[in-house]
DNA sequence: GCCGTTTTCGGCCCGACTGTTTTCAGTCG
């Protein structure tokens, strides 16, 4: 069983003790467990087994026993029961927006409403007024947030980073030339990098707020917004992104940026950890509980120093334990996109890249970097792409040739080589060992079970001349699952081995994720941050590559392509 | 139902908005 299919076992749980009555911090618990089940790096399935699943935050022993019984039966006899007295229908009507659970118990009880299409037959005939609490308001909020759910794609699903990050700098750019602005940031999960965005949302402070607002409201990539104002303005996008700019006055700007940037558990523990010391933590300002006085900040170093912290990265803000080590001192040095050294993985023309291998090593050249892989995809790879043994031959000695005379900057001859479904490499041991960088990935056969994908993994990692693998689960965020693999044992191998693991820097990919790499580090890998790009023109991709070590705690010295080129060649296995 | 630099019991973030209310509950981010 995944650990998305235990979080929603637990999600539909907690919806069902909603439903009857629980209190509400016991609901909150069963939503903080599932998701941290669900962003577990590691199988939920075999820590139970163990017996270790307490060691997840938010899991005690009655959760523990109740994914115990879920694990051995299929179902959780809680839930069994609760269903006999709520129908399973019902729990969807709790998702529509503006509804929850009080209200989808009342229209249950009182109307005897079960479905979605119960709830819009008596919104239609003006049944739900009849409700005490209730009114014609409500019954056309249902009709309104039935009709957004029916329709199909664009919806409240969250975007790419990729798709996001350069509308919302365009934005922030736009508004920074405008006269009347003063500062202006990009806050959410967008200045934190994270995988994917719901939405844009944009602080700023200005002398003629309203002017500044209407100058958003104006830009060409805005399709329509909402009434701009003193405060800011409501907007979307052409590409249906939400996009959302407050103003507020300098002296809580730091307070607002913090607020805003989030992530929401970071500032849920941020303010429960004020609590405990006496301060109440807004985005209008710390509190002094006792006293009443207001702190307000203009920057978010300030924030964090009247609370007693370091200043803390946006990346970390995940409520991944960076207060603690932000109170005590012990953040890490995150590494840096100038940090990177070289880039060990990318195609050219002689697979499916776009460039040729003179114009990616210019522009590897033009980047600064010390040294530069061509991976083209191997044998088997099909799609008419694929390398022959012969022209990879050739492609060692085009290298060769290529890399005289040239100093400061090294061009390897490298490949993406396939690893089989038996683990095994398709060229032979020669070709193999001649090339200077040797990247091994999965590019077949994702639906074996876990084990077999883990010792098919294993065995290229015991394989003596692969020095890294290659996008390890496989994902493509928001459209494939990661296959099932141990991540846990494949690190332990990796590590013992010598064999790197990159952070594959593709914003579909970002594979390893951060946890994975966190995981890894941990476990003692070194970690290579690669771009896999098809062209010049996404060698930019490092960006993300950083931002995905960034977001899992690493720095300079647990990467290993910010070494130049003759300490990076003392850490390959060979 | 979880959890411990005030706690093994008694707490558990903060504020805005909405719609329905005569002071607030529910929902959302």
């Amino acid at each position: 069983m995944t650990n998305a299919e235990i979080a929603a076992a637990l999600d539909e749980l907690g919806v069902l003790y909603e439903l009857d009555g629980a209190v509400k911090y016991r609901v909150l618990a069963y939503g903080t467990a599932a998701k941290a089940i669900r962003e577990s790096p590691v199988s939920v399935a075999e820590l139970a087994a163990q017996g270790r699943a307490t060691e997840i935050p938010g899991v005690g022993k009655t959760l523990a026993e109740k994914i115990d019984a879920l694990l051995a039966t299929g179902e959780i006899p809680a839930a069994v029961k609760l269903k006999a007295k709520f129908p399973p229908t019902l729990i969807e009507v709790t998702r529509v927006p503006g509804v929850g659970a009080k209200t989808a118990r009342r229209l249950f009880e009182e109307l005897g409403i079960t479905s979605m299409e119960e709830l819009k037959a008596a919104a239609e005939s003006e049944q739900i007024r009849e409700v005490k609490g209730l009114g014609p308001k409500a019954e056309q909020n249902v009709l309104a947030s039935l009709e957004r759910l029916g329709e199909p794609g664009e919806g409240p699903g969250r975007l790419l980073l990729s798709m996001v990050r350069p509308i919302a700098e365009e934005l922030a750019a736009a508004l920074r030339e405008h006269p009347a602005a003063n500062r202006v940031e990009v806050a959410g999960s967008a200045r934190r990098w994270a995988e994917t965005c719901k939405d844009i949302d944009l602080i700023a402070t200005a002398d003629e707020p309203a002017a500044l607002a209407e100058h958003l409201a104006a830009h060409p990539l805005i399709a329509a917004a909402g009434t701009p104002g003193a405060n800011g303005v409501r907007a979307q996008t052409h590409n249906g992104i939400s996009v959302d700019l407050r103003i507020v006055p300098p002296a809580a700007f730091g307070n607002l940026l913090q607020h805003f940037t989030g992530s929401k558990d970071h500032n849920v523990q941020l303010r429960e950890e004020a609590v405990g010391r006496g301060l109440s933590v807004s985005e209008h300002g710390i509190t002094e509980s006792e006293s009443g006085e207001v702190t307000l900040c203009d920057s978010e170093e300030a924030v964090y120093e009247r609370l007693g912290y370091a200043y803390i990265e946006p990346e970390l803000r995940e409520g991944r334990g960076e207060l603690k080590a932000a109170r005590e001192g012990k953040l890490p040095k995150l590494i840096e996109l100038d940090d990177i050294k070289g880039d060990l993985h990318s195609h050219t023309t002689l697979s499916d890249g776009r460039n040729s291998l003179e114009e990616m090593a210019a522009a590897a050249i033009d980047r600064g970097y010390a040294y530069f892989a061509i991976t083209d995809h191997s044998a088997s790879h099909g799609f008419g792409d694929h390398v022959t043994e012969e022209r990879l031959w050739e492609r060692i000695e085009e290298i060769k040739t290529w890399n005289v005379g040239k100093k400061g900057f090294r061009l390897l001859a490298g490949s993406e080589i396939n690893i089989g479904l038996d683990g095994s490499l398709d060229y032979p041991d020669d070709l193999v060992a001649a090339l200077d960088w040797v990247l091994a990935s999965v590019h077949t056969s994702f639906s074996i079970s876990a084990k077999e994908m883990t010792e098919r993994v294993l065995m290229a990692i015991e394989n003596p001349d692969v020095d890294c693998i290659g996008h390890l689960t496989g994902r493509l965020i928001g459209r494939r699952e990661p296959y099932g693999i141990d991540v846990e044992a494949v690190a332990a191998a990796a590590a013992r081995t010598g064999t790197m693991i990159e952070i594959n820097g593709n914003p579909n990919r970002r594979d390893l994720s951060d946890r994975h790499a966190r995981l890894a580090v941990d476990a003692g890998v070194r970690i290579v941050l690669n771009t896999d790009a098809h062209g010049v023109d996404t060698l930019d991709n490092m960006a993300y590559a950083v931002a995905t070590a960034r977001r899992a705690w690493l720095t300079k010295a647990d990467v290993a392509n910010t070494r130049g080129w003759a300490a990076f060649k003392k850490l390959l296995k060979r």
